[in-house]
DNA sequence: TTAGATGATTATCG
DNA sequence: CGATAATCATCTAA
């Protein structure tokens, strides 16, 4: 059968009136010409692309397939607090899945790549082969080049998207600090209750005791602010529940005062080098002490109601103090959409990646 | 295995 | 922007 088209391809081409069709050709070409230059679709100014590019350039799933065996393991670090704060296990497991990825990516975009060459190169051939029998101008064949690499290119950027997607949602899986949360040495809790206990009429730290906090207790900034955060809200929520270690720190710093007044200074505090204008830390103010009554006050049973002492304001909030009003608190109450709009929150882990 | 403790995040307010 | 309140997700002791 390929011999009857050869014959027939032959025929045309030596037929006689060859050369009368051709033009004919090119003049039905010539008139329908703008059309073809009116479809000059060839491409959004692809800012989606060039961002998906850059993503993936920046997350090492692009080019670099980078083997660093073998000297990267032994770069690991402490944390500037001191533990070593681990990491290289589940990094090892993030990177591993990492390099899965980005292995799928490649294999798929040579796949593509590979596709598209072998089409493009076909289509070449079949419009080179044409170009005997009607004009095919070499702007259109590159024209038609062009078409089939912006349709392959929308393919890859599917490939993009999702493989971005998968990024963001391990980095994701990862990096949520929740998910690897750490409870805090022992000697951050003790600096960080100390202080709490012996301001507790005013426990706000300035941003240079926070700073001072975190250098002792090996951790940062905004860990010690969070703690006080939480601390706060817990403390005030009910304070029956942390006046054992309010007595037992508001004890140790008493302690501490008396062993630093009476011989000079045997259990040497902390190492103070910063020793600014304002001291390591202000001493505990008057008013303490008047809370610490509040929390014993808090503390007795007494059966109807906080006692006349829980109505003292603490803090900014002049309410809330232990022990819950039993008429205003209604735990097993149907908690349907709770005092704050907690919308559906879709596509938790998305944020952050600035 | 589970309930409570706890560090971090989110939404909202001044 | 920092504080608060609620909530999430993990850790830990029983």
């Amino acid at each position: 059968m390929s011999h009857d088209v050869l014959y027939t391809k032959h025929a045309l081409n030596c037929h006689r009136m060859k050369p009368a069709l051709f033009s004919v050709l090119c003049e039905i070409k010539e008139k329908t010409v703008s059309s073809i230059h009116g479809i000059q679709e060839v491409g959004p100014p692809d800012a989606q692309l060039l961002r998906l590019d850059n993503m993936l350039l920046a997350e090492g799933v692009s080019r670099p397939e980078k083997q660093g065996r073998g000297a990267s393991a032994a770069a690991n670090a402490a944390t500037p607090g001191g533990r070593p704060n681990d990491s290289s296990l589940e990094h090892s497991d993030y990177r591993a899945k990492l390099s899965q990825i980005r292995q799928m990516y490649h294999s798929e975009l040579e796949k593509y790549e590979q596709a598209c060459r072998e089409f493009t190169m076909h289509v070449t051939n079949l419009l080179q082969e044409q170009s005997r029998i009607r004009p095919v101008s070499p702007a259109e064949i590159e024209h038609m080049v062009g078409v089939i690499h912006g349709k392959f290119q929308s393919i890859q950027m599917q490939l993009k998207q999702s493989t971005c997607e998968a990024v963001m949602a391990l980095r994701a899986r990862f990096l949520d600090a929740r998910r690897k949360r750490q409870n805090f040495s022992k000697q951050a809790t003790e600096v960080l209750n100390e202080y709490f206990y012996s301001h507790l009429s005013n426990p706000y730290p300035s941003e240079e005791a926070k700073e001072e906090l975190a250098r002792r207790g090996g951790i940062t900034v905004s860990q010690v602010s969070n703690w006080f955060g939480n601390k706060r809200i817990r403390y005030k929520k009910n304070m029956r529940k942390f006046q054992e270690e309010a007595t037992i720190y508001t004890a140790k710093t008493a302690v501490d005062a008396t062993e630093v007044r009476g011989s000079g200074r045997q259990a040497s505090p902390p190492s103070m080098s910063h020793s600014s204008s304002s001291g390591p830390f202000p001493l505990t103010g008057p008013g303490d002490a008047l809370i610490r009554l509040q929390t014993l006050a808090c503390v007795q049973p007494s059966p109807r109601g906080g006692g006349l002492l829980a109505q003292v304001s603490l803090w900014h909030n002049p309410k809330a103090c232990g022990v819950p009003d039993p008429v205003t608190s209604r735990p097993g109450a149907p908690v349907v959409a709770g005092p704050r709009d907690r919308r559906p929150q879709p596509h938790r882990g998305l944020r952050k990646l600035s």
